[in-house]
DNA sequence: TTGTAAGCGTTATCAT
DNA sequence: ATGATAACGCTTACAA
């Protein structure tokens, strides 16, 4: 490995030099650069990141930490992340959780052991209950999900009025016996639970349902087949994340039922599937290249103003009305 | 921050002391390591990363270099690395090269200057020729795409063989145009190319067109589109990726033609999508679960046993028959 | 069994 | 304009 100290040698400079030539701080000699420069081409040399680092005590490196990568959304978000900070020359580190408090615990302190500048995390309603006197000591910006009595920034979506707004679209569209089907992990479904159960209530109507799962396929499928093989059956289910879109999506085509003529399926997210099949699925959108770009920001502004106040950005979904949730039939 | 020295402060002891009872390492009189633990778990203490990756002139870290993590063969193979990392107490450095061989080149000399301990790279067709004598001075396993005459450890697919099964089964059942969509940017193209046209031969036939093309969505979608508004119009269609699936089922879906009736659609890996449109899409599931296991544990090997020469593992497709190719009708 | 001290590759301070 | 040197936090000979 070559080290400064060996360029430092083949320019006949110190490494005091060397370095200062590296960041470019003046005063320096247009002539000795030109030395160090050459010794470092023909080197092949490259400073190390880690002496930088340790010696700087700080890293141009973030920490995403969300909870399955497989999921479309933070896919999504994963890609925003790692474009704008990309641009800042900063590289992600990211991290799954599986929803799992303990594994969000052991990445938050790898990321914090590894020195990196700032986190964008995603966290768990467990991993605030049994963490709630976690202490951030690294800048952290918390996306899709708040925390309850944390001084943090956070880009969210202004979830209460999504889902009001995406009831009131199968309300307008004459549904009335509409289940609800929420993820249990994060504060994104309780809240989506709100305004889906407030437009219902702004209608004189009250839900079919409304059941907390974990936010995975198979639970989504499990709670929607119970809800279709039941007497009863309701005649749209509204889910609150795109695994349980998924879920139900396949509990559907399980009972060979038609959408939306028997029962129509709305959900959050948009993901390729539901636009590839007939009907596509009403849903909606996150502007996760927002999120993911605004949560960056947002840590670069704290970072170079560690003490100012937390902000919260809240972001808007956006409607996009598909054939799944189409005008009921008589 | 607190340091090892205050650790050994606060235990009266020194700092080596410390060390040893960390790493675990004996001699050492139980009584002091139950001083040492009772400072450490006192003062909050955590070693740092980065001081010791410096001193160690190594990391638990691992880079994962792919082109796009959004497209579902990334997504699981990372998931699944990352899985596998994890149980060994490694983390994983994701990188995304946007099929951009500067972006790999940038990715791949940050990894080496964050130290990691390997590398799970998939290369672009690109970087293998601009970087043909890429030197390679930190263990590395590529998988997905091979380099030529490179001495590595390698995880692939057997693409003409599976390449070959796909084409076979659209013969069987009944398809004679077949029209072929191939990626141009790595190496598994030109090998499923291969096995599709091999098939062919072998059945006295050739292909009804062959064609190579970026691997995204709409580049899928626009030869696919090219090809079905001919005159003369294919009855398959054989993608060699799922973005260039997904275009082409798009494109199908836009000119409104029936799958299979119409056209039949096949190609490489599972995605949500493709089991959920109906009829679903005939694929070769690629083992990514396994693939992403076998490359860490490829790793593994070669970190413990740096001489022994370079392996490559071969795995099987498998064959998913779906509708999308069924019995062509007469 | 434990302590001392050198050194990993940087950068920043203080001289020169 | 440049050089010497200490320090970042840790591990590991070597010494005690």
């Amino acid at each position: 490995m070559t080290s400064i100290k060996d360029v430092a040698k083949a320019a006949g400079v110190s490494t005091a030099t060397v370095s200062r030539v590296l960041a470019n701080k003046p005063p320096i000699r247009p002539e000795t650069r030109e030395r160090v420069m050459a010794a470092i081409a023909e080197l092949n040399y490259r400073p190390n990141l880690v002496a930088r680092s340790l010696r700087a005590q700080k890293s141009a490196k973030i920490g995403l930490v969300v909870s399955d990568i497989r999921n479309p959304f933070f896919t999504a978000i994963g890609r925003a992340v790692e474009d704008a900070a990309y641009e800042k020359g900063y590289s992600v580190l990211m991290c799954n959780t599986d929803e799992n408090p303990e594994k969000e615990m052991l990445y938050l302190n790898l990321l914090h052991d590894e020195n990196v500048a700032g986190i964008i995390f995603s966290p768990t309603n467990q991993f605030c209950t049994q963490a709630a006197d976690f202490h951030f000591d690294i800048p952290t910006v918390l996306i899709d999900r708040s925390m309850q009595n944390k001084e943090a920034d956070m880009v969210l979506l202004d979830n209460v009025s999504a889902a009001y707004e995406l009831t009131e679209h199968l309300l307008a569209n004459g549904y009335r016996k509409i289940a609800g089907l929420f993820g249990d992990a994060s504060t994104t479904g309780p809240e989506r639970s709100q305004g889906f159960k407030n437009a219902l209530k702004a209608n004189g109507l009250s839900p079919f349902s409304v059941e907390f799962v974990s936010p995975r396929i198979r639970s989504g499928f499990s709670a929607a087949s119970a809800l279709l093989q039941g007497a009863d059956c309701p005649d749209a289910i509204f889910t609150s994340n795109s695994m349980l879109t998924a879920g139900a999506f396949q509990a559907i085509r399980e009972f060979k039922m038609n959408i939306p003529g028997e029962i129509a399926l709305v959900g959050f997210d948009v993901t390729e599937w539901g636009e590839f099949v007939d009907p596509p699925i009403t849903v909606i959108a996150q502007p996760t290249e927002e999120i993911g770009r605004t949560a960056v920001e947002l840590l670069f502004q704290r970072l170079s103003n560690p003490n100012r106040s937390a902000r919260t950005v809240i972001l808007k979904g956006n409607l996009l009305k598909r054939g799944s949730s189409a005008v009921r039939a008589k």
